[in-house]
DNA sequence: GTCAAATCGAACTGATTGGTTCGATTCTTT
DNA sequence: AAAGAATCGAACCAATCAGTTCGATTTGAC
């Protein structure tokens, strides 16, 4: 499940390389990969077409990867890791939630709108239909933890007294939803081909955690 | 760009109908390729499954459409337009906001997350990087135009004194998306495999409200 | 009932693709 | 330098599929 990223570098007898087990080799194939599918999606991806941009040969690619699905689901496995990776350290400690929130959602709407991330999720929710367990997957490690992420600190900031909340999942995921607001959704049909400057971004999270204090900010006094 | 739904019913000499020009037939072909189309989405929908589940010959088939690419559109855009004709009806005329929205919320959600409106939303995000026409035309003509219905009415709102906003296209856009909270995206990754019940929907629509209401509502006094 | 046109259906074409094979080549270790 | 394994690359196979063709059959206006 995460075996993913880090392969160890297994060695055969005489202390050498085993076949399909350089994980430089791999990052190339999955880079090349992540090209092909990204433009084109998953069914019109060609298997030549990803060796070709890896720059390795079509035998070698199925040498490291089973087959077509196989390499998918790895693929879509790495950029989920760097997308949670990104998300926990960007979730800093901040007691003060304004300022807090203001941060975590700033990157992390800068990471989901970035061109790869899009592109990723575009092709997942095209397929999720034909392989519901790595939509699901991908859905659980991937927004649903951001979402678990803040509960959590939201939970923190509620026992601190520093924010009246009832269902803190939710309002976790209402704070999420409003710092995309505008942003994500025309991108993922496409109808905005360049990611939110960062000015857009700042505007759109303030107002989101304006929002958000609104409703579950305790009073100055009672 | 919106003749799709309403085909004349041309007729030749002699008053017979014209080759590819009966609309129950027209119909019928979109309702199976519907089918095929949502289960399989629109690179593993084959012509000929499309045209088994129609209940017409392969020949007919390509009578009606000249190609695969043209069918799917044509069903894309049929299917958006009734959800178009669901939302408009749906935004009653309530002047008191907290009832407007409450209703609107919880139509357009429902139908949203509908099983057909879902299946219809993977499948153009999936095809989005392939055809930007079909996603952007998809987009401007769907969420974004609910997005501006809502706007409209917060405008008046605004005028009315009810409301105090300064982007109601931004607040409309964050209503929606509040509304649709823990509910729409699950269902997008295929993560959440039926609908969610009324009693679901109105929950979160009520928070949505109630959040909104503490951001934009006008205070009582003062 | 007749006749023309629409539809059927079933075979066919050409192109693409996932996946395999295998001898030639390149690394890497000793 | 020599061997042994990984990799290359280019041909190859079987299956699938978009789109076409055409004679047989149905339909509907007269």
């Amino acid at each position: 499940m995460s075996e993913t990223s880090e392969i160890p570098v297994r060695t055969g007898p005489r202390n050498r390389r085993i076949a399909g087990a350089d994980p430089d080799k791999r990052r190339q194939i999955l880079d090349g990969a992540l090209q092909v599918f990204t433009s084109r999606g998953f069914d019109a991806a060609s298997m030549s077409d990803i060796a070709t941009a890896a720059n390795v040969s079509k035998g070698t690619l199925y040498v490291y990867f089973e087959d077509k699905e196989h390499l998918f689901v790895a693929l879509i496995q790495r950029e989920r890791e760097a997308q949670k990776r990104g998300a926990i350290e960007a979730l800093n400690e901040d007691s003060d939630p304004v300022r807090a929130l203001s941060k975590f959602g700033f990157c992390i709407v800068r990471v989901i709108n970035d061109e790869l991330a899009v592109s990723a999720h575009r092709v997942v929710i095209g397929v999720a239909e034909r392989m519901p367990d790595l939509g699901r997957e991908f859905y659980e490690n991937g927004p649903m933890l951001g979402s678990r992420l803040i509960a959590r600190y939201l939970d923190r900031m509620v026992t601190e007294g520093k924010l009246a909340i009832d269902d803190t999942y939710l309002a976790a995921v209402q704070f999420l939803d409003l710092c995309q607001s505008t942003l994500t959704r025309p991108r993922l049909f496409n109808a905005v081909r360049t990611p939110p400057s960062e000015n857009e971004i700042r505007h759109v999270v303030g107002e989101a955690v304006a929002m958000f204090m609104a409703r579950y900010g305790v009073k100055p006094e009672g």
